[in-house]
DNA sequence: GTCTATAGACTGATAGAC
DNA sequence: GTCTATCAGTCTATAGAC
C-alpha cells in the first residue's frame, strides 16, 4: 500500500481513538514502519495531516450519503441507514467518528481544517433536513416537527451517543440512546 | 480567595474551553499569578488536579439536581430545568460541561478519575430515568417510551448538542437541537 | 522517499532555599 | 506556601546525506 494512505489510515485510527493531539509522529512512525522524519515528506506540518484526514473523510461520507439515497426510497429507510453509519463507526465502543473526534479538540486545529469541519457539519445537517422534509410527504416518520430542528437534534443525538458509548466502553448505550428515535421510523423501512 | 480554589476555577475554565490535556501548569500559573512549581504543592500530579476538578463538579451538580427536585413538582418542570442547566453551562458557546470535556479526552485520565466520571454519568442517567418514570404518572411529558431509553437519549442529546454548538460557536444550535424535545414537555411547566 | 542527527520549545515533576 | 533552578522526557519540525 501507498505510504501516504498508510499514514492516513494510522492517523485516523489514532485520532478517533485518542484524539488528534494525543498521537505523535513517533506513534505514526512506529505503526507504519518508517522513521518519523519521513512522515514530514508526506505531511510537512501536522496541520497538513489534519487537512488530509478531514478531506478524505468528507469525501468518503459524502459518497456514503449518495449510496443511502440510491438504496433507500423512504425517509425512514434513509434515517435508519444514517443511524447505522454512526453505530458502525463506533467499532466496539473504542472509536468516535472523525467529525466528533476533531470537534472535541478543535482548539488546536488550523483555520482551513476548522473550515472543512464546519462545512462537513453543514452538509450533514442539510442532508438530514432534506430527508426530514421528504418524510412529511411519504409519512414514513411519526411525530414530525420542524425539519431543521429535527436535523439538528438527530445530529446532536448520534454525536452525543457516540461520546457516552465510548466513555462507558459500551456500544449498547448507543443503541439505547437511539432506541426511541428508531421507533419513530416506519417498521417496514428499518433497513 | 483560597489558592486551591483559584487553581480549580482556572483549571475548570481551561479544561472546559480547550480540554484537560490542552492546558499546562504554566498556563495555570500565569492565570492565577503564582509560579508553576507552587501548583505542585496543592496538586502534586496533574491527575490530582483532574480528580479535584471532577470531585467538586460532581458535588455541585448533585446539589443542583436536589434543588431542581425541590423547586419543580412535575417531571416536565424538572426536565426543563435540566435542559436549562446544560444550556447555561455552554456560556456563549465557548465551554462544554466538565463531564463532556473530560469524556472527550478520556484516554489520558487516571483510573480514579475515570471511575468518578463513570459514576457521575450513571447518577445523571439514574436521576433522569426516575424523572421519566414519574412522567408516566403525572402525564406531563408526551410521547413517552421506555424510561431508561429516554434517559440515555436525553443525556446523549444534551451532550451532543453542547459539542455541535461549541464547534460552530453558535449557542442557538443547542436550542434548535433541543427544540423538539422541549415541545414534548407540558407547556405550563416549562420553568 | 527514506534515512540520521539535531534543533528548539514545551511538558510535568523534583530539590531545596526562604 | 511560594520561590528559583533544574531535570528528563516529549513534541513538531528542519538540514542534509543517500
Amino acid at each position: 500500500m501507498d505510504t501516504r494512505t498508510a499514514l492516513l489510515d494510522s492517523a485516523e485510527r489514532a485520532a478517533r481513538q485518542r484524539g488528534f493531539d494525543a498521537f505523535s509522529y513517533a506513534d505514526l512512525a512506529r505503526d507504519v514502519g518508517i522513521r518519523k522524519a519521513s512522515i514530514h515528506y508526506h505531511f510537512p506540518l501536522k496541520a497538513d495531516l489534519a487537512f488530509g484526514l478531514i478531506e478524505r473523510y468528507a469525501a468518503r461520507i459524502s459518497e456514503r450519503r449518495a449510496e443511502i439515497d440510491r438504496e433507500h426510497q423512504t425517509a425512514a429507510g434513509k434515517l435508519g441507514a444514517f443511524l447505522a453509519l454512526y453505530r458502525e463507526a463506533l467499532a466496539e465502543g473504542t472509536q468516535l467518528c472523525l467529525c466528533v473526534a476533531l470537534s472535541a479538540g478543535r482548539d488546536s486545529l488550523s483555520p482551513p481544517v476548522l473550515e472543512q469541519l464546519a462545512e462537513f457539519h453543514e452538509d450533514s445537517a442539510a442532508w438530514l433536513e432534506q430527508v426530514f422534509t421528504a418524510a412529511r410527504e411519504d409519512r414514513s416518520v411519526i411525530g414530525l416537527s420542524d425539519p431543521q430542528d429535527e436535523a439538528d437534534a438527530l445530529l446532536a443525538l448520534v454525536e452525543g451517543a457516540q461520546l457516552v458509548a465510548r466513555a462507558a466502553k459500551d456500544v449498547t448505550l448507543f443503541d439505547r440512546a437511539t432506541a426511541a428515535c428508531r421507533t419513530r421510523l416506519a417498521p417496514t423501512q428499518l433497513n
